[in-house]
This record gives C-alpha cells, sequence and structure tokens, in this order.
DNA sequence: TAATTTATGTCAACAAGACTGACCCATTTG
DNA sequence: CAAATGGGTCAGTCTTGTTGACATAAATTA
C-alpha cells in the first residue's frame, strides 16, 4: 500500500464538516423566515443591508453574486413589507442606497439570535484562542482574491454593531 | 458605552465568514458540474454515495434531508448516465443500494479536486496542528444530537478513501 | 397463512429562487 | 448633446425543493 501519501489527505471529513456545519448553521432562522412568508434570500439581504447601511443595489448585487432580477424580487417584498426602505444617494442621485427601518432591524436582530447562541456555545467549548484560529482558518477558504474585500466588510458590519450597542 | 459585554461578542465575523466561505467552497465544481448537465443536487448525490458504498436510499435521504421525490430526480438522472448503479440488497431484498460506477468515480474525483486542492493550500498556510482545531470547532458548530453521526459517517467515508488509495 | 409494516417508486401540482434576454427611464459623465 | 451608468421591470425558463396520493414488493408480525 502506497504511504507516500500522509493519511488523511484526501479531505474528505473537512469537505463533510463544511457540508454539515453550513446545513446546520443556515437552518436556524428558517422557521422564524417561514412565519413571515420569507425565504433565505430574505435573510441575506436583510444580513448585508444591516451590516452595510446606505449600501447600493449595485454592491449587495456584488456581495451576494446573483443577478439584479433576482435581487429584484426578494427586495421588493422587503420593502413591501417595511423592513427596507430606499433613499435616493445624495452624491448620485441615480443610486437607491438601502436601510433597514426600526422593523427591519428588529427582524434581523431575531434571525441572527440563534447564530450567535450558536457560535457563543463552540467559543465556549473551544476557548477564545481557537476560535480566533478557527477564524483565520475559514478566511483562508475563501478565493484569494476576495479576502481583502471581505475583511472590510466585516470591518464596517463590526463597526455598525459596536455604533448599535453604545 | 455600555462595555459589560467583550467587543466581537456578536459573532457577525464568523456568520459572515461561514457565508462566504461556503460560497466559494462550494462553486468549485459548478463549472464542471454544468459540462454534465448536473447541479449541486447531483453533486451531493455523488458524493455522498462515494462516501458510503452500499448505502440504501432511506439513509442517503436522511444524510441529505430532502423528500424522496427530490431525491428520485436527481438520482435517476445519474442512474441513467450511467454514474450510479442500484443493487437489490442481499438480506433485505426491498433494499436498493447505491454504488458508484467507474465512471462515477471518475467524475466524483474530479468534483472533489478542487475542495481538496483548497483545503490543502489552507493546511499549508495554517499547520497541522490549527488546521485539526479548525476541523474540531466546525464539529462543534453541528447540532449536538448529530455530531456522534457524522462522526461515524466521516469515519467510513475515511475508511473507503484509504482503501482506494491502497 | 393473513394482515400489516417497511422500502421504494412514481404521478401530479406547486413554489422559491436562481437564470437569460430584452427593454425602459433617469442621471451622470465625457 | 451623446454615451455610460444605476436601477427597474417584463417574460420565460430551469433546478431543486415541497405536499399529497397511490402502487408494489418484500419482510415482519399476529
Amino acid at each position: 500500500m502506497s504511504k507516500n501519501k500522509k493519511n488523511h489527505d484526501d479531505f474528505t471529513d473537512a469537505i463533510e464538516l463544511m457540508f454539515f456545519a453550513y446545513r446546520d448553521f443556515i437552518s436556524d432562522p428558517d422557521a422564524i423566515l417561514a412565519a413571515h412568508d420569507f425565504g433565505r434570500a430574505h435573510h441575506r439581504v436583510l444580513h448585508f443591508v444591516a451590516g452595510s447601511p446606505g449600501i447600493s443595489i449595485a454592491e449587495l448585487l456584488d456581495i451576494l453574486r446573483v443577478t439584479k432580477q433576482s435581487l429584484a424580487r426578494v427586495l421588493r417584498d422587503l420593502i413591501d413589507a417595511g423592513y427596507i426602505e430606499q433613499r435616493i444617494g445624495a452624491n448620485d442621485r441615480r443610486k437607491r442606497l438601502l436601510y433597514l427601518t426600526a422593523g427591519g432591524t428588529s427582524l434581523h436582530d431575531k434571525l441572527i439570535a440563534p447564530q450567535q447562541a450558536r457560535f457563543s456555545a463552540v467559543r465556549k467549548a473551544m476557548g477564545e484562542a481557537s476560535f480566533e484560529q478557527w477564524k483565520q482558518t475559514m478566511r483562508l477558504v475563501i478565493n484569494g482574491e476576495d479576502r481583502d474585500n471581505i475583511d472590510q466588510l466585516i470591518a464596517r458590519t463590526k463597526a455598525v454593531a459596536t455604533a448599535d450597542n453604545e
């Protein structure tokens, strides 16, 4: 038997862990969403508008990597239901900048609560240092060319979250 | 400003990392799949049959958490295309046990290759120990009640992968 | 043996969420 | 003024999920 490769060099465990961890992670908010007649697509929009208030349609399309038509549908639902509002850009009046309403913020908080609880338990079990290492590792799973943008996005989101709690 | 909570206690970074890492991780095989007129659903079936040769329909349904009708469609495609074959259970002749054909194994290898490359680069960058910690952490992201089953599934898959390389 | 349960297959209808392609309007920029 | 940009929308399609109903063969149980 050829032992020139290390055992576990197939990374099947890592691949499988990605699948199952994401499945459970994403399933958390589903029940809440269903009660509002929303789906995961609505959740994603809500989430990234929450993290980047004043984001433009084009920027949101870039993050979500979906088409304009695909975004339009869920965005329309969220605006009609009063969770998101559009404001015309001050500098560029063609832009429609997106903001959560009070209701949108409240819904978003409810949706992330179970995911926060999940990671809180994980950090408690693994310890602060390991959890930080996990984050570093996850960052490297992301395509190299996207990492800087995502770093900035996360930094911006954190700034918003911190400001809200002051 | 209330500093009774640690900063970063919102776990937004962790949530965002899950989203982007999974997005890139899962996008790898898409081009290959499209060339075969298959989608991600086909990939998942191929993957879990590869990891558990002789798996029954019921077991596969349990792993994938989809309905029988949903699985039936993609499974039919894969059988018709000659990537998966069904054998009648020796003990229980009601069961249809699933196996990859030679072609199925070859296709599956092509599909996981970019994901293996991705994790190989990650492990190289982070080091063996950190990567093992990452796996432990990911395991804790999974729902507690499922972890034992998934441990077993991964162990089984690894046994198959090792046997193939002997 | 007869009745029931289990494992699977299949039909029909439907919905969410993605896609392409085409076209429009308002605004900004060259 | 002409062209490019940001956004909106209509129409149609595809994949992958859903529910509900029903069929068949094999195993299990009474």
